[in-house]
DNA sequence: ATTTTTAATCGTATATTTACGATATTAAAT
DNA sequence: ATTTAATATCGTAAATATACGATTAAAAAT
């Protein structure tokens, strides 16, 4: 049991659900907006801003450096940062392509069963 | 160890992750796309659209229901569910909040260190 | 050269999610 | 009344996510 199925969903699908796992813990979503908000960003003032340890801080910044939505560079014996926009830009298309797919049957249903 | 540090974030923060979270799994994706699609949806057609199991169905449809995006009604023997469009348009707002948070740093980063 | 600083990685415990079969429930059909 | 159909719930196994301390690695500071 437990088997992964969600290869067997559209690649439109996958992507959207990718991202919004991205985007789905509280800690990663103030890391995007942290590191978005600095020009020079490094690891240290993250782990200082958020209430989690700081191996914690780096496994998220893995998680989201895996997925895409940021880049790092190493600089001496820190680690630079960055967002990656066309990620984001991603990101914001996948969601909204969902969103207006949706949206565009909400007229149509004035049945309103439930 | 592992214990829930998420409330210690703010609200904002919280309710992105949990909506997120919800569209997190192309199951679930697809489980809204579907609804939306028809006037009258019954728990049946969703399971015979998707790979999954019907309480792995169920499941997914529970979660969904939870975090408020659909509504279900029991009709007899069936169950009837639709979009809760408020809470889409929510989900919706909560997103775009965080996008444009973000990308309106995009310009004054220009020094763009990695 | 040694110590300190910074951040990644490893190991591990716990919690949560995903998935299914079996069962229960409830109405419809026979 | 009994059987069938539709769907929710329960129990459970496996996978994945979350979190931390300890350790490692590599540069910076002393």
């Amino acid at each position: 049991m437990a088997q992964n199925k969600k290869e067997e969903f559209s690649e439109d699908l996958r992507t959207l659900a990718e991202f919004s796992k991205a985007i789905s813990h509280p800690a990663r979503i103030a890391i995007l907006q942290t590191i978005s908000e600095k020009k020079e960003c490094i690891c240290g003032e993250i782990v200082d801003v958020l209430p989690l340890a700081q191996s914690t801080v780096s496994q998220h910044l893995k998680d989201l450096k895996e997925i895409g939505l940021i880049q790092g560079e190493v600089e001496g014996n820190k680690s630079c940062y960055c967002i990656n926009w066309n990620k984001l830009e991603e990101l914001n298309h996948s969601f909204n392509l969902f969103y207006k797919k949706i949206i565009k049957h909400k007229k149509s249903t004035k049945i309103d069963c439930c």
